[in-house]
DNA sequence: GTCCCCTGCTCAATCGATGTAGCGACACTG
DNA sequence: CAGTGTCGCTACATCGATTGAGCAGGGGAC
């Protein structure tokens, strides 16, 4: 008990051990790695290390073992907000089944800037992160040739990209189907059979167009042709939404397709702003718990996020060849 | 030209470099950093240097770097949930302050298991952290521990400890206007004057008592006596909130005060569910834009993020005396 | 007694970046 | 031409953990 010297800000390293426990740091190294079998140390020893790392509260300097080691184990993801439950379910069960493969996940969100999202990329590579999950990318290309310069493996998850491997949903039958039952509940519910309108999403954006692709092939099914002015597509914001709707004029008696609970955001709360209250039927691509509940609600698609993951990893343990675009089903989530 | 090797699977390094351009890994390193002028190393050989490195596709190796320099500026917040407006937004905004204060944000999402969170604050130790935010953990005093033993500062953040500065949202006050509201409010809409109910949280919880103690104020306020009966606080949980629901049987007519919009979730599935519909005023302990425009929702406690993270990034550069804890008002959102 | 093997450890090189100390070359002073 | 200073760069130790190589000592075979 005499050599134990405690410098208040400093950390115990292996060779502190090493002296306190009068052993060597090869040992310590060992036996706190749990490979000391392989390195014939007796179990009295690997004992008494033990006991003196827990006395002194160590923890591994994971900088130092990286740098040693030929593999990280860590992956990382980016990912445009947290604050919305698919991303949030995202984040939240891609760490959770990265931990479960003994893997360290690593998340940064982007907010949609494509100068952060690059900027983040670089920095899990400095992290020397083995994998890269690029999500809803602005720009997936110009990440892939960051990640290829480096030989980081990536994957595209809810936006497609030309140059690495993506796992989407399937947007079109998705889109399709809501399409379908919103035109239904409308003409059930006020008797008229008119083109919906398409509310949110970027123009440019993979997504927007195949969904867009769907809603379409919907109305064509029972020939319906859907005019110009029924869409307002201007990017994932709430407020343009909602500034957007107040121009458009949507009648009473009218069904609306939504796309993403962020346009969904500003849908209802412009819709709840009308007096006399407007009486429509909507859906929305994309599942929330409280938007489920609105009475003017027909259903909603929500992307499944276990499924998609679950595609990502296999990725990760198998290297495809080329980049294939792998879509997952969506489930529907009829409401009433 | 000449010496340039491209190894596939390698990652160049300063000496890959210093080769290439025919110098020394010291001027490469300096260079780099930025710090060449203090050097004095030639403008000249920094831009060759700089064309060499950006034609390699260098990225430097944190590992290595932050193993060599005495402060890692890393930050690290651990969290119990993303996919909640709440929490969502407190990880979004945190990293955008951390990163504008030239900090590298690490979070990582504990689903309210306090072995995952144990887990989660020892890997915080290992990658360096400067600095660890707890924020909603089950036990942060163990985690104050922790921290105290490696030397890394720790602070509270949502849910206050004994050993480590926290800063927390005023729920008193915030729960007592909320309370008083949700009761005027379906004063006026039932013509009576009855007890509210008291839904969801977590019975020792720190939060939950403050916000129990603040609606009690309120009905006492007005000579209000609340039942034992009127009170669901069966833990963070839409499901089980669900189920106590169906079968405590809250009368038409009645005001509810809903404590968190995970509860908020549950409540709202079993009000949709109720037939005939049934007719009540509720309020909400934190925001949803979707639960905003719920027809009986009469206004949402909105906690004030931005101002929770400006006092958390305070407490960081100047470390406070022992473990003071700091409300935070919150802003109350009226609805119609 | 010699040879060999096994056990239980330690030594030292290594990962990549950083920064202090110092070296050679040249200019300028007196 | 010795002495001093500056410029522009390089050499090397260092951070902490990992791991292949190797060493001392004991036991058994012949």
């Amino acid at each position: 008990m005499a050599g134990d010297e405690d410098i208040p800000g400093k950390r115990p390293t292996i060779y502190d051990l090493a002296r306190i426990a009068g052993t060597s740091a090869s040992a310590v190294s060992s036996v706190l790695s749990g490979t000391w079998k392989k390195r014939r140390i007796s179990a009295q020893l690997a004992e008494r290390i033990s006991r003196v790392a827990e006395e002194q509260g160590y923890s591994l300097n994971l900088q130092a073992s990286l740098l040693r080691r030929e593999r990280s184990r860590i992956i990382g993801m980016i990912i445009p907000k947290y604050d919305n439950r698919y991303f949030g379910a995202i984040a939240e069960q891609f760490e959770a089944m990265a931990r479960a493969r003994g893997l360290f996940p690593v998340i940064t969100c982007t907010r949609r800037e494509p100068e952060l999202e690059y900027e983040a990329a670089r920095q899990m590579m400095s992290y020397q992160a083995e994998c890269l999950i690029v999500t809803g990318a602005t720009d997936p290309d110009r990440i892939a040739e960051l990640c290829a310069a480096t030989g980081v493996r990536a994957i595209n998850l809810d936006l497609p990209g030309t140059r690495m491997p993506s796992v989407v949903s399937d947007n079109f039958a998705g889109a399709q189907e809501l399409t379908r039952v919103i035109l239904s509940r409308t003409h059930e519910a006020f008797g008229r059979r008119a083109p919906l309108y398409f509310i949110g999403g970027r123009p440019q954006d993979h997504n927007t167009r195949e969904r867009r692709r769907g809603f379409m092939s919907a109305h064509a099914e029972i020939g319906l042709r859907v005019p110009d002015g029924n869409s307002i597509v201007r990017g994932y914001s709430a407020d343009k939404t909602a500034a957007a709707l107040a121009e458009l004029g949507i009648p009473h008696g009218s069904g609306v397709f939504v796309n993403s609970t962020i346009a969904l955001e500003g849908f209802v709360r412009w819709l709840r702003a009308q007096s006399p209250p407007l009486e429509l039927r909507f859906g929305c691509f994309d599942w929330d718990p409280f938007a489920a509940v609105h009475p003017q609600n027909v259903g909603m698609m929500q992307q499944d996020v276990g499924a998609m993951l679950s595609r990502v990893f296999e990725f990760i343990q198998s290297a495809p060849n080329g980049a294939p675009t792998v879509e997952v089903p969506c489930r529907f989530r009829a409401l009433d």
